[in-house]
DNA sequence: CATCTATTGTGAGTATTTGCACAGAGAGGG
DNA sequence: CCCTCTCTGTGCAAATACTCACAATAGATG
């Protein structure tokens, strides 16, 4: 039983109860049905029909497998349904992963695409390692940096992420406001704890700052966040964050070269889909609207 | 979804992961596998797998497809056994069909061969008109007069259905019993209703009597035999009624002219199955023992 | 009873599919 | 860090399957 397509036209024929009947519900010439049938007996050792000059009629084994194959073309046929809606429908899960720290930007957009397409389910996939597109692991990725350059992946950008120099009133209240960037000597910063990461700020941290300044390290974005609004130093924050806590002060104008490229990076293979477009366009809209102005 | 092989095609790769490990399963190039999941999607319209260098990952549509393919695949394997098993076994219907006049001789037949066989179901068929084998009305056919010429039977020989001229006692107490060929006229006889039957006593009565000498006419074969046992006259009946009816008296030596050969006919598509072999070796058996011979 | 139509069955030519060889790309190991 | 191994992807040649044409048979029909 190695030839689905004999069952399929055995089927047929076994429906139909000729030859002929069956060749043209298959769309193929006659003779190509009979050398299926004829291949099929022959690996199962058994007659499938009785031939005779007005049509087949089926043998026991016969209305056997018409019953079995009757019930897969059926089940065939819902699938085909179920995969052709599928594709125009947005529903069913959609993944999307990031760096822990866009968990504040994602958050609420997931939140209204998901109430604006109840159908889907969202899920939302961040932690240590990077998922990864190519094996399925989600459906769309937001990265920051440089422009990824995986070969199966489409990437478009999705603006500028600026970061300003924030302060809380209560460190503002014991060191000083740094009147610029040249006045940065002595303050206490609030920075991330590796030093191997690319991000531009960290460039200019380094450059522009002693390590000895830096005197909260963390790699999480919720506890920079927290830190710098209880005082512990200056951080770079978003320049969106002054929405929520707008006690906090911008201590010198935000440069450019703080700021790094977002990407927006969905795999070929499921970038036209409905469902991912639907995400995308929702994401660009809301990003130019929040994010890259303010 | 016409093509049946792709899906099976793609079956295998969801549930391997790798398009060679598919490939291998198959039996078929790498290449062909590549070329049935390129051809599904391009005709659903929709990606079934997120293809990257170390295999193929199943989309959600590839994970519905899975899942119905595997069933199919489980339902395909179990009616193979079955298909393949049943070539093998003797079990499910035997249809055997013969002239109504051959019940008497068929039926203890069928009754030991089922005895032998408890798998078999039994079926008879005997009436008015002849049932055919290649409409697969009949699995085995039993056949009086000239070999059948039917294309796609294969016909063998039984060997000869050998009748006698029997009387009851009653008839010899009141008419006496002849005393040979030529002491005929004026005795009673039992003989069939239409005269357009060929079989050779018919023909041997229709040179040798008068019509008026056949006052009983039936064509029913049991008819026929309990009028002889009445004494409503003389009849032709198998030599092995005096088995049953040992009262019976063969009133003249049998003639070989009377009898007529016994045809065993079995559809060409189903005469190589154990099942139909089982019965034919099994009725010429019986045949060879109870008939020719006595 | 002759004819007509619908069906199966088979041989030959063609077209599509398949197999092979090679290239490219990651992933893992020493 | 390089090397190797596995897996995918593609162009080209061969094999397989398909289509076409014709023959034959058996009901159907007038």
């Amino acid at each position: 039983m190695d030839n689905w397509d004999e069952v399929r036209t055995a089927f047929q024929v076994a429906r139909m109860g000729t030859v002929s009947g069956a060749a043209d519900v298959l769309g193929v010439h006659h003779a190509t049905v009979i050398r299926h049938i004829d291949a099929l007996e022959g690996k199962l050792g058994v007659k499938l029909f009785q031939r005779h000059a007005r049509g087949y009629t089926a043998t026991e084994a016969g209305e056997d497998l018409l019953l079995v194959a009757k019930a897969t073309d059926d089940q065939f046929s819902q699938l085909e349904g179920r995969i052709k809606g599928s594709g125009d429908a947005v529903s069913g899960e959609l993944v999307v992963t990031s760096l822990e720290s866009m968990a504040r930007l994602l958050a609420p957009i997931m939140t209204d695409f998901q109430a604006e397409y109840p159908e889907v389910i969202v899920r939302y996939l961040t932690g240590a390692r990077l998922f990864r597109l190519e094996y399925g692991e989600a459906h769309v990725a937001l990265r920051a940096g440089p422009k990824p350059q995986e070969l199966d992946n489409v990437v478009q950008s999705l603006g500028r992420l600026r970061l300003g120099l924030f302060a809380s009133p209560s460190y503002i209240e014991r060191h000083g406001k740094p009147s610029g960037a040249d006045d940065l000597a002595g303050h206490r910063f609030v920075g991330p704890d590796e030093t191997r990461l690319r991000a531009p700020f960290l460039t200019w941290m380094k450059d522009n700052l002693k390590p000895e300044q830096i005197v909260f390290r963390t790699m999480d974005a919720i506890a920079t966040e927290q830190a710098v609004i209880a005082g512990a130093g200056i951080g770079f924050l978003p320049l969106w964050v002054s929405h929520d806590h707008p006690e906090l002060q911008e201590v010198m104008p935000a440069l450019d070269e703080w700021s790094g490229e977002l990407w927006l990076v969905t795999h070929v293979d499921l970038h036209r889909t409905t469902k991912v477009q639907a995400f995308v366009n929702f994401l660009k809209d809301r990003a130019a609207a929040d994010w890259v102005c303010s």
